[in-house]
DNA sequence: ATGTAC
């Protein structure tokens, strides 16, 4: 762990490596560390620059929090479901075959699906099931490695058994809620009892109830579409604000692109072509504001990936990865912008934060088949 | 990251 600042405010970086983080990442995190309120901002070794403030960041201010530090992306998250599907019975090619349509509305009744999370019907129902664009996907991976096997066994996992792991967040809902946000106050934040405040975390609320039911019903796609069951292992959102009490104080925990470590085990995928990570977060975490990585963070920017690796690949060979697995992305932008070479090794985020004292492996899985869209954008 | 506008 790297102390930046000391006081008023803390800013702590979590990697043994400071290389790891991009200077622009810094900037945008001490930045967002001079908004009025801040007390703490921490960055995880997937720190990245982004948006409205970093990716891979958590801050905590006093009595106002900042909706642009979440971004627009509320509630995104990962979901991890166990299949019924078996290590020892892998049809890779004729299970890719299957998989499909996960970017056209579903054929239930979307708002009877909202109803089951507690949520009336809105205008993005269209949306709900489906994976969206970015670093989104549904994933089949197969257990590589348990190293932790109570704690394994604890979540109900079984190493003979296929997971899904799903990466998606509220599509167009959260982007409405943010834009209705920033159209009046920009980069400005929301002071606590305020009815802009009331408003915006009863939206956000949704958001976040949308989002998990949004990788619900991607998971269910996409388990169904294989011709079996599963259950749901965990969900978690790195994109949120949660008012949170600490040394007698109430206090706003904003997560950008962080997972929360205050709620049991962790998932942490790395890229499409390395391994995911399930880990259990250590006792104290206020440190890092019960925070962790999200997962391997951006190394190159979107916009300059293709030209470093045009004539190297072609896309049909970012259609298969190094571990062997099959990349379902018909976008070729998108194909690029994705390669597993964009991103930072997920073996050192997970090394950093082992180093700090964070967390300890529980297991490891491999990518089978990743899915991102089948169709042009 | 998004739906929409360019």
């Amino acid at each position: 762990m790297i102390i930046i600042s000391k006081e008023n405010p803390v800013i702590r970086l979590f990697t043994e490596h400071k290389n790891r983080i991009e200077g622009d990442a810094l900037h945008q995190l001490k930045k967002s560390a001079e908004l009025p309120g801040m007390q703490t901002a921490v960055g995880m070794p997937d720190l990245h620059p982004g948006n409205g403030g970093p990716v891979g960041a958590a801050f905590i201010t006093h009595g106002i929090f900042y909706p642009h530090l979440i971004g627009s992306d509320v509630g995104c998250g990962m979901g991890l479901w166990q299949t019924n599907l078996r290590k020892n019975k892998v049809k890779r090619d004729k299970w890719a075959r299957k998989l499909s349509g996960f970017e056209t509305p579903w054929e239930g009744d979307a708002g009877e699906w909202l109803t089951g999370y507690n949520l009336n019907p809105s205008q993005f129902e269209n949306a709900l099931g489906t994976i969206g664009g970015g670093n989104h996907f549904a994933e089949l991976q197969t257990v590589e490695k348990i190293s932790d096997p109570e704690a394994f066994g604890a979540l109900g996992l079984d190493k003979k058994h296929l997971m899904v792991l799903v990466h998606s967040g509220s599509r167009g809902l959260g982007a409405s809620i943010l834009r209705h946000h920033t159209d009046k106050h920009g980069a400005g934040g929301l002071e606590d009892n305020t009815d802009d405040a009331t408003d915006y975390l009863k939206a956000h609320d949704e958001a976040i109830q949308w989002a998990e039911a949004n990788r619900a019903l991607i998971a269910h796609r996409f388990i169904s579409a294989l011709g079996t069951i599963g259950e749901r292992v965990l969900d978690l959102s790195h994109n949120a604000v949660s008012r949170i009490q600490h040394d007698g104080q109430t206090l706003w925990l904003h997560r950008k692109g962080a997972a929360p470590s205050d709620r049991g085990p962790v998932i942490i995928p790395g890229t499409r072509g390395s391994l995911t990570y399930l880990v259990r977060p250590l006792k104290d975490q206020s440190a890092n504001a019960w925070s962790l990585a999200h997962g391997a963070g951006r190394k190159w920017n979107r916009g300059s990936v293709r030209a470093r690796l045009k004539s190297r690949y072609t896309p049909a060979s970012l259609s298969q990865t190094d571990m062997g697995s099959l990349v379902i992305c018909e976008d070729r932008d998108l194909l690029y912008e994705e390669a597993p070479q964009a991103y930072k090794n997920i073996d050192g985020i997970i090394r950093d934060m082992e180093a700090s004292g964070l967390i300890r492996q529980v297991a490891t899985f491999r990518p089978l088949i990743t899915y991102k869209v089948r169709k042009n954008r």
